[in-house]
DNA sequence: GCGTAACCTTACGCACGAGTAGGTATGCTC
DNA sequence: GAGCATACCTACTCGTGCGTAAGGTTACGC
């Protein structure tokens, strides 16, 4: 009413698509901080620097704002580990680049990845969301495991590849998780001791053996 | 004020630890069903037969009736996997134990666990009830991998150890999970598949070297 | 220079659900 | 069988925050 060129002296008008970019950092950084539910949609349009209804007009509901960060964190961590993908190579070579290239995104993305996947595996409406991506992942790992059988002659059931690849893609989570909450950790060695428990096993492990990374 | 012998014709009046365990029956099924949110305290009430201000009485907030449930969960989960503990056995015998009664615990409480660790993963208050059991677990296992390798003369890291011991706690979860959203899989099942591939590790398994449970 | 469409605002309605006030019945003790 | 503690209820208050109605303002085409 009064009041109006209090905040910024000269107050940008962008294009809708630069907008929406700045929601969704905004969203990512508020629902990390707060999670879902506690983060308010005004507070996200605050950290904008735009007002709720602009929010409303682009993204949609609380629900689907949520999801579309979803899905552009998802697209993004996709991309940067299909970079790795090299599928010609030996299957311990393709295992270590997939998970350097996973855990360097999880490292460069700490606050956005951690809390918006812990969040997503919660609620009901994101879970399905979560799942079809983490299958995506689970497929991948599956396919490479499947693969490498084939070159050795051997062939496994489509569920015992599914279940080994879900428990290798379940512990990566948790270094993730365990990755995120340590600030001080390096991507590049979590992801070698993850190259180790997976490809070695503990048996191994407490033997002696230990794997390292390649020279590249 | 009229209605008043609707529901139940002789309505018991039962002494409190009774009821309590009612309500916290009720308040699992509820919040496994619904989540943390979109559960609602009347919901809980009227699933456990009782009114609002009963619960309210009895258990405290919402919060504080959720970390109630995470207790009892957790003491569960702990006491049905101490009794399987044995720490002069082998460590492959020690970790199989470990797990089989993991997983036959979360076989015989499908709903209850999975949904609660879910839903405690995402939301602040939570987490820290979560992450401090979650670290008992990790501890016993680090604990165990430690004393595996004195026991071959060998010494490692602290924060190595932790690590190993979270990514094998983390795939256990996921496996857990996994197995909470598949009814017709078998727990037993589930636990040999989990050993394989934490003790043998994906390159003995590409070899086509498999473990066995032994017949106990 | 003027319309119009896209951008952006303030200010509100409204539902929902946590938590409570205050009162009633029942059993147990002496 | 009076008294007291405990179990239990109905019926509210009230904050919070999602989602929206209705209206300003700036840029751009013509």
């Amino acid at each position: 009413m009064l009041a109006r060129v209090s905040s910024t002296p000269s107050f940008k008008r962008l294009p809708r698509a630069v907008r929406e970019q700045q929601m969704l950092d905004a969203a990512v950084k508020v629902f990390s901080r707060r999670g879902f539910h506690a983060a308010s949609m005004d507070e996200i349009a605050e950290d904008a620097g735009i007002s709720k209804p602009m929010v409303y007009a682009y993204l949609g509901t609380k629900e689907e704002l949520f999801i579309a960060c979803l899905h552009r964190e998802t697209a993004r961590m996709v991309l940067a580990i299909a970079g790795a993908a090299a599928p010609d190579l030996p299957p311990d070579q393709r295992l270590w680049r997939g998970l350097r290239a996973f855990f360097g995104f999880v490292g460069a993305h700490r606050d956005g990845w951690a809390v918006l996947y812990r969040q997503a595996r919660g609620s009901q409406p994101f879970a399905a969301e979560l799942a079809a991506m983490r299958a995506r992942l689970v497929d991948v790992v599956a396919g490479m495991l499947d693969h490498a059988l084939r070159a050795r002659g051997r062939e496994v059931a489509a569920t015992e590849l599914e279940v080994v690849a879900y428990a290798l893609v379940g512990a990566s989570e948790s270094l993730a998780d365990w990755l995120a909450d340590h600030p001080e950790a390096e991507p590049e060695k979590t992801a070698t001791r993850m190259m180790n428990v997976a490809w070695l096993g503990a048996a191994q492990l407490l033997d002696g053996v230990t794997w390292r990374p390649p020279a590249d």
